[in-house]
DNA sequence: AGACTCACGTA
DNA sequence: CGTACGTGAGTCTA
């Protein structure tokens, strides 16, 4: 407890506080949108702030090491040379971090050749010889020596940073079992490993604490040593110059020089202008309040700088709107309230004035011409708007923005997808939410016109952020895509009921045999589908050797019990393995059947529609759902059946299929320039066919059925930084055979490692990666300290480019091929994307003139240096237009 | 009810 | 110890 008459002085030991922050907090949540690493500024900052709420010291400071070399690295070179360099990512905070020390007026304080500590030693001597209370907060145990009943220290437990332990000489003694003072002998004994200050072999803490309350002092036990007796005896008689000199380094100065004493270090009224401005290029955001409630900010809450004020919407009648709206000149923000996939309200915003009005088949007449204009709007989310609109019988012009695609483009893997979220990020303001768990809310959410207020404030922040290829890649790419999706999406794809029904019924009673089977078997009834039973009845009941281990036990996944079945061959095996897939088709076929209908315009609408999640992927994909239907079953003859359901739909003649093939090796062709790949590739051979005959040194023709698979598996590999471990795993070969493969692969292809090498030290250095078009993806993670986050990301960033060249490729290809059909005035019209594959659904008369447009466009999509081959199937349903 | 894990479908 | 996704069942927790 502080005597509240006395001063308290808080000194605190940044460098080692924030390296704790550094390990403590996940790096991804705290990089900016430059990239710039801010974990252990944020964490350091959290717990200052909260230590100033709750220790209220009048005099502060944090000391920080200049550097490596100090006079105990002079005395002892070793010292400290056993630390792994400090990682760049956390030297390059250092500086920022002083900079928000300086904007808060806390004086940071540094000496060349001695560190931080010796500086806390110094300025908890003198403060505590002029009355002052003193906190020490540091991470260095050797700070334990500075504790009397005037210094307490706060070290950080093992739980984090956030958690401080407060050591006074009583709870130094019920730790230690020694006084603070006489901390440093007991760790002189021990040893530091972490300073690379080695002890007296087999002694530790409680030898130490015993020989020193036995002889009463480290200087009488080393020279009683001879007392000893036994092995550590020996030991430490061995070691007593270590002893000597670990004592000696251990010491800390206190009475360095310094430019100011405790008295000068009075708290004084931070900088706010400063802070606001540090903060803003750090992105700390919910920071800054608190920082401003810890530190005085010297002025009066009262007169403190008004948050921007929201606009009173204007709620007007339809021709006002619209005549409004015809008046504006730069773009209109807008917000569509929608429901049950209807527009209920309309809300307009420019930079100053808002309008907002109910939505009837009145206002759709008349707001009509406006939205089929060119003017341009701006919108948050534009696709559900969109086909709202649909709906309402209007197809809009002149979309020039969308925060959300804009907020997913400039950081793809973040979870920004509302508009609060951008408001908050970009604009550093809180919008009015509705809480959707109250009946009641207490706070009203802002109004469609508000939203489209923050909407057009939040694209000019983003405007200003988007690097000009990313820029182009939304509008060039994204836009036309989301307003060819809208389309699709309310299209559907016809599905029918009676095929999945009847399989359904096959696959119940099989099912029900197959479980049936599989209990005789094992002698009792269990749920096939548990994990965790299904453990029991393997490795117990059965008795079967245990598998690969995951979180909660051990794996039963297809592959881990298609080896079993190999090394220890069980009929009970196959029928869970025939269970599962069963199972599985009749889940996929259930959530397809109960999805039909379902967001369909007409009432007997026997047609599913997905919804495509635009930001749904860090890449540029697409995701699907509700349902999914990019990953309906294709792999074997019988899933196959799932996809004959889906038919071509009333008053259309035939389903075209159209796939891209092997697009992203042709990428990887194109960006690496390998010209045995690109070659390849213009030789119209068999890629797998060719790439092996080179592999193995034969003749095309002589490429037997194992050589391709091996080579193909590394072709596709590639794409996702496969290693020799992965590649042996998955051909079922001696990893050394794998070696031996990848060693002749790139002894051919040898183009294509350097540009995968190359693409990624460009990552590191950029730190991002980017598409033949533009799209980029942050990868801060290339720099880590920790190795699995390392190479995880060095293999994401691998594939990036990759993938998500191929995304843009066929984006273009997609919305070139929606748009011709609609200026062909044809009626065909796109109905899935399923990465590399279109779904277009032909009115009759149309093929030759559909195939046309998509072949020209897919084909056409991007100029390569190879050919973008397209493959082209008809059929009724999508299984048999697939050959 | 919501979060998590496992397993598995696609490109 | 191969990238990118979404879904459903079981299970645990609040």
């Amino acid at each position: 407890m502080t005597d509240s008459a006395k001063p308290t002085l808080m000194v605190v030991d940044g460098h080692s506080l924030a390296y704790r922050a550094f390990f403590a907090l996940p790096v991804e949540n705290f990089t900016t949108k430059d990239n710039q690493h801010t974990n252990a500024i944020y964490g350091f900052l959290s717990m200052l702030v909260n230590l100033i709420k709750a220790e209220q010291p009048t005099h502060m400071a944090i000391a920080f090491d200049t550097s490596r070399h100090s006079f105990r690295t002079d005395e002892y070179p070793e010292y400290k040379a056993t630390r792994s360099e400090t990682p760049p990512e956390f030297k390059g905070q250092i500086p920022l971090l002083q900079d928000c020390l300086a904007a808060m007026s806390i004086p940071v304080l540094t000496k060349e050749g001695v560190e931080a500590d010796d500086i806390l030693a110094t300025l908890a001597k003198q403060g505590s010889e002029q009355g002052f209370d003193v906190l020490v907060v540091s991470g260095d145990r050797d700070t334990i020596q500075l504790v009397n009943d005037e210094v307490t220290l706060l070290y950080p437990s093992v739980q984090g940073v956030s958690q401080l332990k407060r050591y006074d000489p009583v709870t130094v003694q019920e730790r230690y079992g020694v006084r603070p003072e006489q901390y440093p002998d007991i760790a002189a004994l021990v040893g530091e490993t972490s300073d690379n200050l080695p002890g007296v072999p087999k002694v530790g803490e409680k030898t130490a604490v015993k020989w020193l309350t036995q002889f009463g002092s480290l200087d009488e036990l080393l020279e009683r040593s001879g007392e000893i007796k036994g092995v550590v005896g020996g030991n430490l008689r061995d070691h007593i110059d270590d002893v000597r000199r670990n004592r000696k380094l251990n010491r800390l100065l206190d009475d360095v020089e310094l430019p100011v004493g405790p008295a000068e270090l009075a708290v004084v009224p931070a900088d706010v202008q400063a802070i606001r401005d540090i903060f803003a290029r750090l992105e700390f955001r919910t920071l800054l309040p608190r920082v401003f409630d810890a530190v005085g900010t010297g002025e009066d809450p009262a007169d403190s700088e008004p948050a921007v004020e929201l606009p009173a919407p204007v709620e007007s009648t339809v021709a006002d709107v619209v005549s409004w709206l015809d008046a504006q000149e730069g773009e209109v923000a807008v917000s569509i309230v929608v429901s049950g996939g209807s527009p209920t309200r309309v809300g307009f915003a420019g930079l100053t004035e808002l309008r907002e009005t109910g939505w009837s088949e009145e206002a759709a007449a008349a707001l009509r011409p406006w939205f089929e204009s060119d003017a341009p709007k701006v919108f948050n989310d534009a696709k559900p708007q969109v086909k709202a609109l649909l709906r309402a019988g209007i197809r809009i012009g002149g979309l020039a923005y969308d925060t959300l695609l804009a907020g997913w483009l400039l950081r793809p893997s973040l979870p920004d997808k509302t508009l609060s979220h951008l408001v908050d990020r970009y604009l550093g303001e809180k919008m009015p939410v509705a809480d959707p768990t109250q009946l009641v809310p207490e706070t009203d959410g802002a109004t469609p016109a508000q939203e489209a207020w923050f909407t057009l404030r939040a694209a000019a922040a983003l405007r200003e952020d988007l690097p000009d290829s990313v820029a182009s890649v939304l509008v060039d790419i994204e836009l036309p895509t989301l307003l060819t999706l809208a389309d699709m999406e309310l299209a559907g794809v016809a599905v029918s009921h009676d095929v999945l029904s009847t399989f359904s019924a096959e696959l119940g009673a099989r099912t029900d045999g197959l479980a049936a089977e599989a209990f005789a078997l094992v002698g009792r009834e269990f749920n096939l589908g548990s994990p965790k039973q299904l453990q029991e009845v393997l490795f117990e009941d059965l008795q079967l050797p245990k598998t690969r281990k995951t979180k909660t036990g051990y794996s039963t996944d297809a592959a881990v019990l298609a080896d079993l079945q190999e090394s220890h061959p069980h009929p009970f095996l196959d029928l869970l393995l025939q269970h599962r897939e069963a199972t599985k088709l009749r889940q996929i076929i259930e959530s397809l059947d109960s999805a039909i209908g379902k967001n369909g315009m007409a009432p007997d609408d026997a047609r599913i529609h997905t919804t495509y999640v635009q930001t749904g992927s860090q890449t540029g994909r697409l995701s699907s759902t509700d349902p999914n239907l990019q990953n309906i079953p294709v792999r074997t003859e019988e899933s196959r059946r799932i996809r004959s359901a889906f038919e071509v739909g009333e008053g259309y003649e035939t389903l075209l299929t159209a796939d891209y093939s092997q697009i992203e090796m042709r990428i990887m062709a194109h960006l690496s320039g390998d010209e045995g790949l690109i070659e390849a590739f213009n030789s119209g051979e068999d890629l797998h066919r060719f790439v092996g005959a080179r592999v193995f040194g034969v003749e095309p023709s002589d490429v037997t059925s194992a050589m391709r698979t091996k080579v193909k598996a590394m072709s596709y590999g590639l794409v996702y930084g496969l290693s020799a471990f992965g590649l042996s795993k998955q051909l079922r070969i001696e990893q050394s055979e794998a070696k031996q493969l990848m060693v002749e692969y790139f002894a051919r292809f040898g183009a294509v490692r350097d540009y995968l090498r190359a693409s990624v030290m460009k990552a590191k250095e950029d730190g991002y990666t980017e598409t033949i078009f533009g799209r980029r993806r942050p990868f801060p993670d290339l720099t880590s300290p920790n190795r699995v986050l390392r190479e995880n990301a060095e293999r994401a960033a691998l594939n990036a480019p990759i993938q998500g060249s191929a995304a843009d490729v066929m984006k273009i290809a997609l919305f070139r091929i929606h748009s011709d059909l609609r200026a062909a005035d044809l009626r065909s019209r796109v109905l899935l994307q399923i990465h590399d594959e279109l779904v277009v659904e032909v009115a009759p008369g149309e093929w030759d003139a559909a195939e046309q447009i998509v072949r020209t466009q897919m084909a056409g999509a991007a100029e390569l240096s190879v050919p973008l081959d397209v493959q082209v199937g008809r059929g009724r349903d999508w299984n048999e237009a697939a050959h």
